[in-house]
DNA sequence: TCGGTTCTTGAACGAACGGTCAGAAATATC
DNA sequence: GATATTTCTGACCGTTCGTTCAAGAACCGA
């Protein structure tokens, strides 16, 4: 029929992901995506249509995979305090692995488009509601088997701990230090009592 | 001598510094500053030097007043409990007031520049190692009046605490729900204990 | 081998950006 | 009131950005 592409659409996406992970959605300029994915700008436009639109299929990429997995252990239906903690955990050492810090795409990408693109920023913190789901759920098996309290509300203790996980993420970008995300994580398993 | 200045610098720097808020470093342009501060980009340059600097000086009065005004709460040799959680409920009162949701210019500037200028960022992020201390100091002056618990490490609790403050800022920018800020302020309120 | 289709490539475009500069305007001093 | 000095103003510059487009290259089916 026609000529074959030269690249894997899922790689060159994650490629882009990481472009605009660690420089934000503007940050992030033509050149430097075309140098990560090793594409020219035609084909890129070609694939994916313009720079939002590149960006919306990244980040739907990054909900699916990177946070993806997270939510996939929080949301199983045996997922309690382990689980949890475990979430914590993951993100503290991903943080001190990330040595570029990069961060997290949504919410980098929140505080940067909230003023800028509220439809972009609307779509990327709707994240946040799924993780306040996964977590009242994940504290609501946790009660009923004991490792935490009855006493805390699980709404409650979900909207805090999103909040605790987005400023460990803006600590991970901002000021990484293995052993302050290590306190954070630390100081969420006393309060998950 | 010669012609006087027809604009307070101050108020400019204050209107030039909620645009920098709202908008970002980056998101900013010359354009959307003269119109903020009614000033022509000829006097801004000659009053505050290029963009950056001009940011910086943004910066440093955001330090000195609205950051400023929450540490210097929290650094007085008194400041326990109490003053810790007046802090968090503020956050949360400054936020559902914040229509715009504009969030916090350390926290927005700190995620976005972390790639783009380490310098800024760092800058911007160093505020953190303040809070640091000025809540582990407030901490032992809570435990020694008994008001929280003495088990608690003050070092973890107050980095702790500073995780907390950054993910209810990401929250007021990104997600901005009142509901959700009071959970957060009432968990805080149940983990100094 | 040839035609048709798709992909790749390089160059170019207009727009928007930060920054600059010379002249007009305005004041305090003499 | 003349002058010197600073501020203000409008136009302009070079750069960089996202985006487009036409021509060349590569492949599949006939």
């Amino acid at each position: 029929m026609a000529r074959p592409r030269e690249f894997d659409e899922e790689q060159v996406l994650q490629r882009a992901l990481e472009v605009f992970r660690a420089k934000g959605f503007e940050g992030a300029t033509l050149d430097e995506l075309e140098q990560a994915t090793g594409l020219h700008r035609g084909s890129l436009y070609g694939a994916f249509g313009d720079k939002r639109r590149l960006f919306l299929k990244a980040l739907a990429r990054y909900l699916d995979t990177a946070l993806g997995e997270r939510l996939a252990v929080l949301e199983t239906p045996q997922a309690g305090r382990t689980e949890i903690l475990a979430l914590f955990q993951g993100l503290a050492r991903d943080a001190a692995c990330d040595r570029e810090r990069k961060g997290c795409l949504v919410t980098n990408c929140a505080i940067e488009l909230a003023d800028r693109d509220p439809d972009l920023a609307c779509q990327a913190a709707r994240s946040l509601d799924r993780f306040e789901r996964a977590f009242a759920a994940a504290v609501r098996q946790a009660q009923a088997r004991g490792e935490i309290a009855a006493t805390h509300d699980p709404v409650r203790l979900a909207r805090f701990l999103t909040v605790c996980m987005e400023g460990m993420l803006v600590l991970a970008r901002a000021r990484p230090d293995p052993a302050w995300l290590d306190d954070a994580v630390a100081a969420v398993a006393e309060v998950l009592r």
